[in-house]
DNA sequence: CTGAGCATGTAATCGGTTACATGATTCC
DNA sequence: GGAATCATGTAACCGATTACATGCTCAG
């Protein structure tokens, strides 16, 4: 119930080396530079922009904006109606303008990490059958080949649009990574069927 | 406390459809197939092997230790020694082999997650300054670059060893993505240098 | 009449991390 | 004398997710 807390003893992923905030926070106080915003506009509008590699809760949103306001960072306007049901707008403060670019400035981040179960399979599927770990490896290349689809579909939206370059740089990276993901499925695939009939079979 | 929780109410990042353990307690369980052994062992065995894309903090193994027992997927053996601390020696059952092979079988995984605060920066990048900018992204090269030296070193160690098959294909992932990182920030560079100084400067 | 959109939030968990505690031995 | 290795674990906490609760309006 304390959201001043200095003397951080240990804890989860643990916001960079001084830094008073994670970074997903900071994404949402930097999504507030758009305009005065109500949680469920901040919702829709990470979908729209940033949803393609951050996608927060609902419910991690509304906690989020609360942090932000505990630091001065943000202020509530509440905005009551009749029609629909009373709404809360936020706005980005100026002490909230300048943490935001200290946060962008500072170099040392919470580091890159890839979660990929699927990894975890493949280094163990020495106690897999081929048909199966191939099943598997089709699989991924499914959802990587969706993924593509969706950043494509992205791209053809903000393609030449000037105010979109950096947003567009980050959907490179998205798109790189991607391609990367699908030619090493296939190297993968052609390993392993190279892999002539030896080893243990489904070991049972 | 209770172990045996069936009606699972909302969670974290939750265990695919129907899965009983993420993925990452399963790879413990996968990694005592190379024989019986203690949480210290395991943690030592992680660095060697899957420690470039899987490092779970040494508290983790042991609890996950524990949650495997409780399963019955492990059986533990206490041994006393004199001149060390007593150890706990881990092994794996045949309940376990059957559970370690229904996982690896099992099509359905937690989803793939790419967690990389830099690409929110970079994102809101508009309000930074270009120097600042460049500085980031240099720094990003060179973590990059660090991750490229490690994996070639591992994969100079496992070259050829034909019990490494899989390793290594895992390997090549990290590999993969790596250069497409790379790839992909000389030409965020590039991008970012072709742009004329037009634009908000600082923004203050 | 039904379902989607608007709008906010609580409850309950869970995985995972850091920091700390303890204590012996062996190597430099 | 001090650091590294061996060895196990607790405490505290944090980010994040799912499920659920509530209730109104408007389009098809």
């Amino acid at each position: 119930m304390n959201s001043t807390n200095r003397t951080t003893k240990g804890a989860g992923p643990r916001p960079a080396s001084g830094a008073d905030l994670p970074s997903s926070t900071y994404a949402i106080l930097g999504l507030l530079t758009f305009g005065e915003m109500s949680g469920y506009d901040l919702s829709k509008l990470v979908d729209r922009t940033v949803g393609h590699f951050f996608s927060p809760a609902k419910s991690q949103i509304y906690s989020d904006l609360r942090r932000l306001m505990g630091h001065g960072y943000a202020t509530e306007r509440r905005v009551e109606q009749q029609d629909r049901p009373n709404k809360r707008l936020y706005k980005i403060t100026p002490k909230g303008e300048r943490a935001l670019r200290t946060w962008l400035e500072r170099p040392d981040d919470e580091p890159t990490t890839v979660k990929m179960p699927f990894l975890l399979k493949l280094f163990f599927s020495a106690h897999l059958s081929r048909e199966s770990l191939v099943a598997q490896v089709q699989e991924q290349q499914r959802q990587a080949r969706e993924d593509r689809e969706q950043l494509r579909q992205l791209e053809r939206e903000m393609a030449g649009k000037d105010e979109m370059f950096y947003p567009y740089l980050v959907l490179q990276f998205g798109l790189a990574y991607t391609r990367s993901r699908l030619r090493w499925l296939q190297d993968v695939l052609r390993q392993i069927g190279a892999r002539v009939g030896d080893e243990d079979p489904p070991e049972r």
